[in-house]
DNA sequence: ATCGTGCGTTCCGTATACGGAACGATTTGT
DNA sequence: ACAAATCGTTCCGTATACGGAACGCACGAT
């Protein structure tokens, strides 16, 4: 049964078949069961991340590229949604002294998006690559177009929005420092 | 058994506490076990690919912010070394006009890397997190500290270093426009 | 025509990932 | 101070992912 058919299958087969490698010669070489292989492959099988991190070894690539998606991703789930911002969580640092959230996100045109305050010390960074990005605190919002970067304490309550007619494409950078406690 | 801890049992964690979220109603929204989720966190299970993509959606993040991966991937590939600076591909955007590549990027102090001209159009973004980065073309190279932005047109020869005694820490997004032909 | 080799799938016993229900520890409410 | 709630971990029976060994099939060589 597979109940959660998230594509890897098929993507995994394309792959494989791309090379020219049979799948007995890539169950071998990454050092698992044909067996499992193939029903990996079929979709009758819902893999555990030790098997796919050895499938995507022995092919030689990132196991985002099985579990990453070209486009057709269902996950919606993975983003933040709102009036105006649409935002994808793409990594998490944690240093010493702080944690970043690195974000990429989208400000569609003609929408204004109001953000309530976060804690106390939380900056946030924004990297705008495409567009006019108007943003910051709601009483003093700043504004940036491509290559440009702008931050603002998020303590306070800040607004999203664009200052031209095009779509603004950018990273997010949330910084919270380590609550003292 | 661990076996091959991949490090997202910590990732996960971190994740989740820094959202606040208790591991009971983490597994409660995911709709799995508090048992499952303990294990995966502390790293005694080896979980499968359903489980992952039910944590994920439940925390709102792409799988790939758990899966994706500290330093014991095998894809090397995904690396780039030099001199001076270790780059990790974190993630590719294909826009219509333009492809971005951003990596996390480390540069030790005290060692200066030269790196070769790209494509005519190819810009390189800079956000510095930590430490001061000296870079840009090679006969005019920009200071950087946290929380700044830098940027450059990358076809000339151009250079990476330190301008203080500690590492550097930052996120370089590449934007190469589609080719013209 | 009959092997011999390799392919991808299926069968099967074992190892283990799963969720439910305990458990002790800690926090919250009265 | 005590009781109730909630925390994260551990125990345990069940479901299932695992690898090895069949299986049927498609070729190539003798």
């Amino acid at each position: 049964m597979d109940g959660s058919e998230t594509g890897v299958g098929s993507r995994l087969r394309r792959l494989r078949e791309s090379r020219g490698i049979s799948l007995s010669a890539l169950a071998r070489s990454a050092g698992i069961g044909k067996a499992t292989l193939s029903g990996l492959e079929l979709g009758t099988r819902n893999p555990t991340l030790e098997t796919l991190y050895a499938v995507a070894g022995a092919l030689g690539v990132p196991l985002t590229a099985l579990v990453l998606e070209p486009g057709a991703e269902p996950a919606a789930a993975a983003d933040v949604r709102g009036a105006a911002v649409t935002a994808t969580l793409l990594e998490v640092f944690e240093e010493p002294g702080a944690t970043f959230e690195l974000l990429r996100m989208r400000v569609r045109p003609g929408v204004v998006q109001q953000s309530p305050p976060h804690a106390p010390g939380v900056t946030e960074h924004v990297t705008v690559y495409q567009g006019v990005l108007r943003a910051g605190p709601a009483d003093a919002p700043l504004l940036a177009g491509p290559g440009e970067h702008i931050a603002w304490q998020a303590d306070v309550p800040h607004v999203y929005g664009t200052a031209g007619p095009d779509e603004v494409v950018a990273t997010l950078l949330i910084r919270s420092p380590r609550q003292i406690g």
